[in-house]
DNA sequence: AGTTGACACTTTAGGTCTAAACTATGGCGA
DNA sequence: TCGCCATAGTTTAGACCTAAAGTGTCAACT
């Protein structure tokens, strides 16, 4: 979200640096996954399911911080590829991933983790520890 | 975009809070911004054309961070409301504020940068200066 | 003048996301 | 048992964005 050049003051400016930043990594982030013929949203479940498997589709959209609706269209995505699978259980559904999906998930996660810290290295490891607990802060002040 | 369990290092972790600090801040935006019937991305454009009037489509395209393609269709929306105008000028068009469109701006861009530099006020004035820094040396780096 | 090329904008198809309406389904009290 | 309600997921309409193809226009060269 862009400037006046009326009020320039230190959050102001902070907040746009960070738009920018994130917006431009998550464009690479797209060329990046094109690899693993991913999507950033697509690699996100995967990560995710992949890191602790059987969640609720409720779950996981409140991890991935979108909505349930989202969720479940990414699913039925993820699923049409053979990667993930939903198993009925009472109410609601249980995401796992298949075995094409681990593989998959095995192979892209820990390589596409891997490039996202390399993005940071501009700054010194102090630096990077600083501003962890800067976002920190300001994220709990967000509830 | 969410984590593995298994890497857990200070870049990762402070990426993942840079995404959720901004979704949530441009989720609460999008609700802010309602009571002037704009747009985040509507707001951005007003922004930009009430600092610097008479921007060409594509200047607007790379200060915004997007596309030109979406710049025309935002341009598109704008000119349907009556904020903005396109004025032809050899072969590109420049952009200015209608009246209305000057009306609002000046209306709605203080009042929501106010709010979005609230959104701040959890890190001390050194603490703000600190992360812009920070953001500004990530950014750069990053061409 | 006619051709070519570069540049500025527009259009289109498709992916992402949201809010809100809709459709189960399981549990609970009357 | 029946009906109700809360919960989980699905669908739909619409905004935003991109990449890529399309259109138009200016200028420079032949």
């Amino acid at each position: 979200m862009p400037r006046s050049h009326t009020l320039q003051s230190a959050p102001l400016l902070a907040w746009l640096r960070m738009v920018r930043v994130v917006s431009r990594t998550q464009r690479a982030a797209t060329d990046h996954l094109r690899q693993f013929d991913l999507t950033p949203a697509q690699f996100d479940v995967l990560a995710q399911v992949g890191a602790t498997p059987g969640p609720s589709q409720q779950e996981l959209a409140d991890r991935l911080l979108v909505t349930q609706g989202n969720v479940c269209q990414l699913l039925d995505g993820l699923e049409k590829k053979k990667l993930v699978e939903r198993r009925r259980e009472g109410r609601s559904n249980r995401i796992f991933l298949t075995t094409d999906g681990q593989a998959l998930a095995s192979q892209a996660v820990p390589e596409h983790e891997t490039w996202q810290a390399e993005r940071m290295t501009a700054l010194e490891e102090e630096e990077q520890r600083e501003l962890l607990r800067l976002l920190r802060k300001l994220d709990r002040s967000q509830q």
